[in-house]
DNA sequence: ATCTCATGAGACCGATCGGTATCGTGCGGG
DNA sequence: CCCGCACGATACCGATCGGTCTCATGAGAT
């Protein structure tokens, strides 16, 4: 996530790092599909055959950026986490608030993975699957949280945490609810104080 | 929505009317740029010609391929606020419940309006301002059945079901949370309890 | 019986797709 | 010093893209 920021222009990065930075840039601006290996390679100010010097194929180089956002995803978490040690609550509401800080960014390009499941109905691609993998981890990871924070069915928790994030992001790329992020976190908090109510178990 | 059941073969319909059939099979599993216009006119048991006479450019029949799904789900709407008259509450229960049955076809295919949006980046576009209307007065009717319900903030309460609503579409699609649509509804109905409750405002 | 017009069939267009081959050049390590 | 190798530029490949054109045919209305 911290990639985009890169000015990757004037003090040129080896050409494969060129690549991976416009492929960042024009896969979540427009699109896999939409995107051809000759504008990845313009936009890195080299050419089509370094780019397949690198990359065996258009696929490998999309799988290569949905690695790199996946791990940038989880660093970033791990570093929330970090921030709240032994704070399994504050650690949920972190993470929560750091998808809820990125949604006017993200504001109607939406979020990479959404978009690029949309564009890969093949759940047997590599890229599909590294992307399943990686939702199923972060579900995983906030169930645990869930646990720690001693709420009696993590999993569900969990769950509905995920939709409400899932849903900003959504609900923000298209453009139907205002604040969403302000929405977000009144969301997470309520299921966290639903959930740790004693009785409440519906 | 229940277009697609329509066998659409032997007692052959208008050419137009198994366009829009082919259109909605091929777009909604394949996605709107890995399907050519060649390939609706071969499932539509026609020509490209025959569809150019009825759709000005392929735009233009993405487009009216999701007015039609926009109008199957607002039809849809109709139905279950139809079927508990003057019962807010159950209302807004059947269309998380339509929602939540919808799930398991819908499996790995994903909403239609999520995919479509993924391959539409420009706000600009006809079809995508048709699914941004669409998704906008879907939560609108929302905040009406929560206000009608006597919430006191129908606007929130119809954010929060809104994410739920997507989240749910977008982890059913991806495979990481699993029994979506029983959790959804647990969802809504808590979203709706702690809403009406008196002094619960945060 | 005839006229009309939507249809079906298929060739064709320029552009672009992902991917490959060729060749020149320049920089860095032995 | 010079040799190797990554790089850049360019041309090319077959396939497919969205979109157009021509022409034969067939069913319905008059």
């Amino acid at each position: 996530m911290d990639r985009v920021s890169r000015q990757s222009r004037v003090a040129k990065l080896p050409p494969r790092e060129r690549i991976l930075d416009a492929a960042e840039e024009l896969f979540s601006r427009e699109g896999i599909k939409a995107v051809g290996v000759q504008a990845i390679a313009n936009r890195a100010e080299t050419t089509k055959m370094a780019l397949y010097r690198h990359f065996a194929t258009k696929d490998a180089l999309v799988e290569e950026w949905l690695r790199i956002v996946a791990a940038d995803y989880t660093a970033a978490f791990d570093q929330v986490e970090d921030a709240h040690p032994d704070e399994p609550r504050a650690q949920i509401l972190g993470i929560a608030r750091f998808i809820a800080d990125g949604l006017p960014e993200i504001s109607h390009r939406g979020c990479p993975f959404i978009n690029s499941v949309a564009e890969l109905p093949d759940r047997t691609h590599p890229a599909r699957r590294l992307i399943e993998a990686h939702k199923a981890g972060q579900v995983r990871r906030l169930a645990d949280l869930c646990a720690r924070a001693g709420l009696p069915d993590p999993d569900e928790a969990a769950a509905e945490i995920t939709f409400a994030l899932e849903g900003a992001q959504v609900s923000t790329q298209n453009g139907s609810v205002e604040r969403a992020g302000e929405r977000l976190m009144r969301i997470v908090e309520a299921v966290l104080d639903r959930h740790s109510a004693p009785g409440a178990a519906r």
